[in-house]
DNA sequence: CTCCCCCGTTGAAGCGCTTTAAGACGAGCG
DNA sequence: CGCTCGTCTTAAAGCGCTTCAACGGGGGAG
C-alpha cells in the first residue's frame, strides 16, 4: 500500500495533502469545504490558497459516503425524441442546478426492462432520488412493486395515485377543453377529433376535455377518429378522410391529439386543395417543434414541460431531506398558443 | 454513532448484514460478488441466499471508493433538441450498456461556462471518463487548458488535434461532397450551396467538399450564400432568393448545410411555385426529424451519431483501462439518403 | 489574578466496501 | 507419522472524506 493518500498516486491530491500543506488538520480542511463559519478567517485563507495550489479537487464518492448523502439525482426518460420530454430535462436540468445538484439522465425509450435497470443502477449509486416519465398505467402498476423501498421516486407525465409516490403531471382533460374551446370561439361548429390508440392514458384524456367543451356548447362532435398510432403518417390518413369532409362542408375545424398528427392532417389537407384556417382550422397539442415547423404553423395546447421538470426536482429533494412525508400529487395546466392554423 | 452500518439504520442491509446472517466474514461476501471463482460452491449459495433474503444492494459508491475506480461515465451534449447529439446519445448508452458501465448525460446548450461546471462535477464524482460533444474550435481551446489531467476525455463531433484528447467526428468534407456528386448525378448543372456563419467549422467543411465536387466535374457553383444562421427561417429567406433564380433558370439545385435550412427553402420555393424536384432539387445535412418529416421529404446526409456515440464510449473505456495510451482520432463516413426532393 | 466559557482546532472513529497477508484445514507424499 | 502444499476463509488495513467529542487558549467577569 502507498503511505497516505491514494488518490495522490494518480496525480491527484487528496484532503491530507492539503491539510500538510497549509499546516493544519485535516478536520480543518473539511470544515473549510463544508462549515466555513467554523473557521477563522486566517486559517481559512491558508487553506483556500493550499487548495487552488495543489489543484485539489473533492472526491464526491468518498464525500457522499461519509456524509450518507448524495448530491446526484436521476431522471429516466420515456422518449428523447419527443420534445416534452427535452423540455423536461431541460426543466430538471435548472432545477438541479438551483438546488446545486447533479442530475443523472438517461433514456428507457418506453421499454420497461431498461426503467427498471436504470432505477436499480441509481439506486446502488444511492443518488438522493429518481425522476421517472411514465406514459401509461402499466408500467406504473409494474413499476411499483419492483421500486426499492429508500430511494424517493418522483413520477412525471403521469398522475400516479399518491400511495406510492410524488408525481407531476399535467391536466390533459383541461388541454383537451381549451383546445376545443378556442375552435368553438372562433366560430367553428363541425369540429372533429383525432385522437389515437386506447392505451394511450393522455389521448384519452384530451378526449374527455373535447367532449365536455362539446357538450357545454352544446354543439355535436362531427367525427372522431382513433388511428393506431400519433405520429405524423396516422395524421396524413386522417387527412385525406377529413379533406373529403371538408368539401361537403361536414367539417370545418379539427382538434388533434398530437402536434404530428396536427401536422400530417395539415399536410394531406392542403394537398387536396383545402385552405387552412378557412376551410379547416386545426388545433394540435404539445407544441412540439413539428408544430412551428410546419409550412403554417399550428395552434396547440403546451405542456408546462420545464416546470414539470422543475417542479419534479424540488419534489423530490423535499422528500430527501424531510422527515416524515406525504406524497403529493402536483397537476399543472397547459396552456394554449394560437397560431396561423386558427386566425386569418 | 450506530453500532455497525447506517445504511441498515436506513433500512438497507450492508455487506455485514449478509456476512452475519451468511455465517461468513465479510471479506467472502465481497469475494462472492468480485470474484466468484475463489469461493465454494456451498458458501458461494448460501451467501447468495443471504443477499437475496435481505435485499441486498451493493453501494456503488463505497465500492468505487474502495477499488479507486468507477462504472460511470459522463456525457456533456452540446443541444438536446438536435437530433444528432440524440443519436449520440442513444449509441453512447449502448456501448456503455455493452461495456457494464452507467451513463451520465447532461446538456451544457453550447454554453462555455456550462460544459467546464459539467466536466468538473464529473471529475468530482471521479467518473471514468468524459465524452464532450463540441461544435467548434473556440471551445476547443478554452477547454484544453481547464481541464483536468486525470480524467480521460474523448471528444465527439470535432475531428481534435490528438495531442490533448481522442476524437471521434464524422467526414463533413466527404459529406459535402456526397451530396453534391448526387446532384451532379442526376443530371443537375446549375447548383447552389447554402452555408452558415463562417465560425461553424461543419458547414465550412461541407462546404469545402462541395467545391471539390464541383471542380472536379468542372462546373461553376451558381451561387454561395452564407445566411448567418442555419435555421428554418434562414433556409425560407434564401429560398426567397433562389426561388428567383430558378425562375431565371439560373439554378436547378441547391445543397443545404443543415436540414433545417433545407427545409425553409423547400417550404419558400414551393409557396413561390417552384416545384420540387422538377425546378428545383435538394440535398440537406443531418437527417433531421425535419427532413423526413417535411411535406416534400428531403434527401440528406445522414451523420453516424449513434456510431460516433459507441465509439466513443469505446476509446473513453480503452483509455481508462489501458496502460500507456496513444489519443486517436477516428472519423467515421457519412453516407447519403436519397429522398423525394432528388427524384421525380 | 483566577475561573469559566466560547471559539478554533484536532484526533479518532467510522461510512461500506476491496484487498491482501496470514491462518486453518485436509489431503497427499516420503 | 510428520511435512508440504493448495484451497478457502478471515482479519485488518486502507479508500478520502465527515463528524463529533475533546482540548487548548484567550478574554471577560468576578
Amino acid at each position: 500500500m502507498r503511505p497516505t493518500s491514494s488518490d495522490a498516486g494518480r496525480g491527484r491530491a487528496g484532503m491530507s495533502d492539503v491539510a500538510q500543506l497549509a499546516g493544519v488538520s485535516i478536520g480543518t480542511v473539511s470544515n473549510v469545504l463544508n462549515h466555513p463559519a467554523r473557521v477563522s478567517g486566517t486559517t481559512l485563507e491558508r487553506v483556500q490558497r493550499a487548495m487552488t495550489m495543489l489543484n485539489y479537487t473533492p472526491n464526491v464518492l468518498a464525500r457522499s459516503l461519509a456524509a450518507g448523502n448524495s448530491p446526484i439525482l436521476g431522471l429516466v426518460l420515456t422518449d428523447l425524441a419527443n420534445s416534452l420530454f427535452i423540455d423536461i430535462a431541460r426543466g430538471a436540468e435548472l432545477g438541479a442546478e438551483a438546488a446545486s445538484m447533479a442530475l443523472m439522465m438517461s433514456n428507457s425509450d418506453g421499454r420497461l426492462d431498461r426503467e427498471a435497470s436504470y432505477i436499480a443502477t441509481f439506486a446502488q449509486s444511492r443518488v438522493a432520488g429518481v425522476l421517472l416519465t411514465l406514459n401509461d398505467e402499466q408500467h406504473y402498476g409494474e413499476l411499483v412493486g419492483r421500486t426499492p423501498p429508500d430511494t424517493p421516486i418522483v413520477v412525471l407525465n403521469y398522475a400516479a395515485p399518491t400511495t406510492h409516490f410524488c408525481s407531476v403531471s399535467v391536466d390533459n382533460e383541461h388541454g383537451g377543453y381549451l383546445a376545443t374551446r378556442h375552435l368553438l370561439d372562433i366560430g367553428r361548429r363541425r369540429i372533429a377529433f383525432v385522437g389515437g390508440p386506447e392505451a394511450l392514458r393522455p389521448v384519452r384524456d384530451r378526449e374527455r376535455g373535447f367532449v365536455r367543451a362539446m357538450r357545454e356548447a352544446g354543439v355535436t362532435p362531427a367525427l372522431e377518429l382513433m388511428p393506431d398510432g400519433v405520429n405524423r403518417a396516422d395524421g396524413y390518413a386522417a387527412g385525406v378522410r377529413l379533406a373529403e369532409l371538408v368539401s361537403r362542408a361536414e367539417v370545418d375545424a379539427v382538434f388533434a391529439a398530437t402536434d404530428l398528427l396536427a401536422a400530417g392532417i395539415a399536410q394531406a389537407a392542403e394537398s387536396r386543395g383545402v385552405t387552412i384556417p378557412a376551410d379547416l382550422a386545426i388545433v394540435g397539442y404539445d407544441n412540439n417543434h413539428a408544430a412551428w415547423d410546419s409550412p403554417i404553423p399550428i395552434s396547440t395546447v403546451a405542456q408546462p414541460g420545464e416546470e414539470m421538470g422543475r417542479r419534479g426536482v424540488e419534489m423530490a429533494t423535499a422528500e430527501t431531506r424531510g422527515g416524515p412525508h406525504e406524497h403529493g400529487a402536483t397537476v399543472l395546466t397547459p396552456t394554449l398558443v394560437v397560431r396561423r392554423s386558427t386566425t386569418g
